[in-house]
DNA sequence: ATAGCTACCTGGGCGC
DNA sequence: TGCGCCCAGGTAGCTA
């Protein structure tokens, strides 16, 4: 949804100026504020893609634009009279008389780079794996990875390299959708369940994307600041203490990973043993 | 090599 | 009313 108003927003138009507001936003620029916008300056965006929670806009002669969104960054397409968000760390204007494009992030995990010659797929992300919507996954490969390690399924659809674009939330959501509980060994769990567990999370994030996203935290927005309403379809996340949707039992919550894992006892119950 | 942990960061919400 | 603390989470970079 990010990336689709941006398509529509920013696509066929010429960058004029960056102006950068945080030096965090583009610490990833190694050459430093100065230098990140002055080559962004004068290029027009061909296309803007998406790999995880990344995104990145093809630049004319081959470079990449490359924005990661942390857990609070936006874009959102800037009205002429607004004043300044507080959160605002960059802002795009264009060289046609359309608005600019601001890049907001509360919680300045985020940040941009300039990437020379890096439009097809940027190196900081190579490592990232496709995620369950992209046209390229291979959900049967991805079951046999996951089934390969050994270590709690939350912790594996956490992580990135292994299936991409889940994070806390989505986590638990799939997992309570495929009653999986978050403790349980990857290795230990069948192909069909794996195979649910991952098709649940392509639901997931479908159906945020469709209302979206979560507006929880405005974590993800869609690009005119329009906030979701994914939240109030969470059936675990957050919902501690709450009826589980599907059973009535209330949900728990317990520490993992330094987050929080909410899950209904009585449809994802523990493993006996954890390991 | 691989698994697991911690720091990074800000501001909304809460308790006192 | 206001202060201070807790908490949220993706991932780089570290240790074991």
């Amino acid at each position: 949804m990010v990336r689709l108003g941006l398509v529509q927003h920013v696509v066929g138009r010429s960058i004029e100026r960056v102006t950068v507001l945080s030096d965090r936003a583009v610490r990833r620029h190694v050459a430093g504020r100065a230098d990140f916008e002055a080559a962004v300056a004068g290029h027009r965006v061909l296309d803007v893609r998406r790999r995880g929670k990344y995104l990145w806009w093809v630049l004319d002669d081959g470079d990449a634009l490359l924005a990661h969104l942390g857990m609070s960054g936006q874009f959102r397409i800037g009205s002429p009279d607004a004043a300044p968000h507080p959160h605002l760390r960059a802002r795009f204007t264009f060289a046609d008389a359309g608005p600019h494009v601001d890049f907001l992030d509360q919680r300045t995990f985020g940040g941009l780079a300039f990437l020379p010659g890096q439009a097809d797929l940027p190196e900081p992300i190579v490592h990232l794996a496709l995620d369950p919507l992209d046209p390229d996954y291979d959900v049967e490969a991805t079951v046999a990875r996951i089934r390969a390690k050994r270590s709690e399924i939350k912790r594996v659809l956490l992580d990135q390299t292994v299936v991409s674009g889940i994070g806390n939330i989505y986590a638990d959501e799939a997992l309570w959708r495929a009653r999986v509980n978050y403790a349980r060994s990857a290795d230990a769990l069948s192909r069909p369940v794996v195979r649910r567990l991952l098709i649940a999370a392509a639901e997931v994030m479908t159906e945020a994307l469709a209302m979206g996203g979560t507006s929880f935290d405005a974590l993800y927005v869609n690009v005119n600041g329009a906030s979701g309403y994914f939240d109030r379809s969470l059936a675990a996340y957050g919902q501690q203490g709450r009826p589980c949707p599907r059973c009535g039992t209330p949900i728990r919550r317990e520490a993992f990973m330094n987050r929080s894992s909410f899950y209904c006892p009585k449809c994802q119950p523990r493993p006996r043993v954890s390991r």
